[in-house]
RNA sequence: GCCACCUUAGCUCAGUCGGUAGAGCUACUGUUUUGUAAACAGUGGGUCGCCGGUUCGAGUCCGGCAGGUGGCUCCA
């Protein structure tokens, strides 16, 4: 006798177990036609055709674009389209795992021979036909022995199906996309669409290699990603968006705004050109003058450190196949991969009080770690790269306050990025199962962390089990104008580094005794070159004016107000902004072209009327007319905005050229 | 590092069946002196990623290597 509450708080009775489809009927024929799936208690989907018989709130899934459920039955569902596409036209295809994931789904499978991207066609043009037959998804469940029985002779469905029943399953569930036993059929625990029909709006997207259950050792399959849609508008959306992530892609925008540039013989280090370097240096000295104001003092480590401390630091042992390594007069030295061991030896000099904590040490950190080559991207991931880095050396007791102060100077930050409460994410990962410290400090730090995102006003997702083993930490994630995550900011604590066993840091308590200091970890950039590179792609290379390489340039109408165009170029320049002179001898719509597609914040024009009144004539990047104004009046204008840090409001928008 | 794919001028890309390499933009030179998104003409520019093989002949076919791209793994 199941009870049925709907969202809105209706209750639906029914004599004996009901099917979600019985219930959309029951509530009416268009929703009973447009469900593709029902949740049950906010947490199981199931399909339209199993039984409900507990009392239950339900919710009918419709194929809706906005609805995260229904994107994940629509993928999953897809996911086996294109299995039993591939597997009809390359038989002797084993199936691995096909799971829905953000933006689609993939499958891994291995294939008779490589598919590369020539195939998708024929492949899409075989699900086509599927989604065309409209067949029904037929589930059909097995003893776990008959269930088991019927993996026979294929090894990654068998180990499906085994950990299914180590996981507690009763029974072993097939899904056929028609009638079972005629059509073809995959293991799956469901649940999935009522038909194909509803999985027209897909497509193929990429192929990769993975590994079976990720891990190297294990075989090595092809995976090939797909997506899914409710419909053509949501699926045309995301393949913009798409178009859009490549436009601005920083790899291609550092190359065109002459950023940086990265070669063959070097990879992953990064050649920074004089416009690149310029923000390079205006995120440093930004960053370097807020923590200053927040009671850090900046150090300077070496670069190259010998064997011995990275042995003592543990880095030797944990750490070694990604560092750069080399030797002198038969010492063996390393190329430093974090700034830490540094930045205890500091403290180490001298005497330290309990006075003197806590003690926040920043140092903008050269480090170089021998990444593997398939890792690298861009400036996203190279092997040489500087963290906006410190270490609070602080007590046990002064951890709630040293993170809460974090939380907010790091929220401040990204805020003068245009990045608000609503585009950070926070993760916070607690004890893992190896772990050292006792249950007592694990508690303490644990809650310090969570009190301080609470304190900060940021919401956090728990991740149970996956902080470091030295301690528990928050990672900062940064949402950008494509809805795209980015891993920036940290702050771990650590008991470890600093204790007897391996850098022994050491202060004088107000007990007289000796005790070891407490380290939280931190970075709220990251890393400049990553940051520069979510940065580029955030604004697609169109800077707000206080970061942009080239603030404004000056564009002379003929070579007779070229040095009129100097004399405004160097005026601002010497007003610390940075000023360019387009002395070409273009007409003016070229120049003006040049500098919107160089993305140039500000151009001002020159010519005879602006020479006899001393003004220029004004318009910005995205192509607003801001009228005539007097050198006076503009350098002022600029430097308000630079003081500002205005981000123009477009965006968040969509990108221009 | 592993899997798949890619690598032709500074950039973006063409190059058919194996017959000695082409466009646009850029750069340079000249003419033009220009008023809000591209003036005109000319000239440069290449060991076709590198090494080897097959062939009378290789950008093209084969092998190896390097780098890159997308993933896996890892991660700031």
């Amino acid at each position: 006798m199941p009870r049925i509450t709907l969202p809105d708080g209706k209750l639906l009775e029914f004599p004996q177990p009901v099917t979600g489809r019985q219930v959309a009927e029951a509530i009416g024929p268009g929703l009973a036609r447009k469900a593709i799936g029902v949740k049950l208690n906010g947490a199981e989907i199931r399909d339209l055709t199993r039984p409900i018989t507990e009392d239950a709130q339900l919710k009918i899934i419709t194929a809706n674009n906005d609805d995260p459920d229904a994107l994940w039955l629509l993928r999953h569902s897809c996911a086996h389209l294109l299995a039993e596409a591939v597997c009809e036209l390359f038989p002797g295809t084993k199936l691995a795992y096909g799971p829905p994931v953000d933006d689609g789904f993939f499958y891994d499978m291995k294939t008779p021979r490589p598919l590369t991207s020539d195939d998708f066609a024929t492949i899409e043009a075989k699900m086509a036909e599927i989604v065309k037959a409209n067949r029904p998804f037929t589930r059909v469940d097995y003893s776990c022995e008959t269930g088991l029985a019927r993996t026979d002779g294929d090894k990654f469905k068998r180990d499906n199906a085994e950990r299914a029943i180590a996981k507690g399953a009763t029974t072993i569930s097939f899904y056929s996309t028609g009638t079972p036993g005629e059509h073809w059929e995959d293991l799956c625990a469901g649940p999935h669409v009522p038909a194909t029909g509803v999985l027209a709006a897909n497509k193929v997207m990429s192929v990769a290699g993975a590994y079976w259950h990720g891990d190297q050792a294990s075989d090595q399959l092809t995976r090939i990603y797909g997506t899914c849609f409710a419909d053509d508008k949501g699926l045309k959306a995301h393949l913009h968006r798409l178009e859009e992530a490549k436009k601005r892609d920083h790899r291609k925008l550092g190359r065109e705004m002459d950023l940086f540039h990265l070669q063959e013989d070097n990879p992953g280090q990064v050649f920074w050109h004089p416009k690149g370097w310029a923000i390079y240096r205006e995120l440093e000295d930004y960053v370097r003058g807020k923590i200053r104001d927040r009671g850090y003092v900046e150090v300077k480590t070496p670069s190259v450190m010998s064997k011995a401390l990275w042995e003592r630091s543990g880095h030797w042992a944990k750490y070694r196949d990604n560092m750069f390594t080399t030797s002198s007069e038969e010492r063996e030295f390393a190329l430093k991969p974090m700034n830490c061991p540094g930045h205890i030896e500091i403290f180490k000099q001298g005497l330290r009080s309990y006075r003197d904590l806590p003690l926040r040490m920043a140092e903008f950190g050269s480090c170089c770690r021998n990444e593997l080559s398939g890792a690298l991207h861009g400036i996203m991931r190279v092997r040489g790269f500087v963290q906006d880095d410190a270490h609070i050396f602080c007590t046990e007791a002064q951890i709630p306050d040293e993170v809460a102060d974090f939380c907010t100077l790091l929220k401040d930050v990204y805020r003068d990025f245009g990045f608000g409460d609503d585009r950070i994410l926070v993760k916070f990962s607690t004890r893992p199962a190896v772990r050292v410290g006792s249950d007592e400090t694990w508690d303490r730090a644990e809650a310090a962390l969570a009190g301080a995102c609470k304190l900060a006003g940021l919401a956090y997702t728990l991740h149970a089990g996956e902080g470091a083993f030295y301690g528990p930490k928050l990672e900062f994630t940064l949402l950008d104008s494509l809805g795209r995550h980015w891993q920036c900011g940290t702050i771990q604590v650590d008991y470890q580094l600093p204790s007897a066993e391996r850098l022994d840091a050491q202060y004088v308590g107000d007990d007289g005794q000796k005790h070891h200091p407490v380290i939280l970890h931190r970075a709220i950039l990251g890393s400049l070159e990553r940051f520069i590179g979510i940065l580029t792609e955030h604004f697609a290379g169109k800077f707000p004016l206080w970061l942009a390489p080239e603030q404004i340039r000056v564009l002379p109408i003929t070579d007779e107000h070229v040095a009129y165009a100097r004399e405004v170029a160097k005026r601002i320049h010497d007003a610390d902004l940075r000023s360019t002179v387009d002395a070409n001898s273009e007409k003016l719509g070229a120049k003006i072209r040049l500098a919107r597609t160089d993305r140039v914040s500000y151009f001002a024009v020159v010519g005879a009327q602006e020479v006899a009144d001393r003004t220029v004539s004004l318009q910005n990047q995205a192509g607003e007319k801001l009228g005539s104004l007097a050198i006076e009046a503009l350098i002022e204008r600029l430097r308000e905005e630079v003081a500002d840090k205005r981000i123009a409001p477009a965006v968040a928008g969509a990108v221009g050229g």
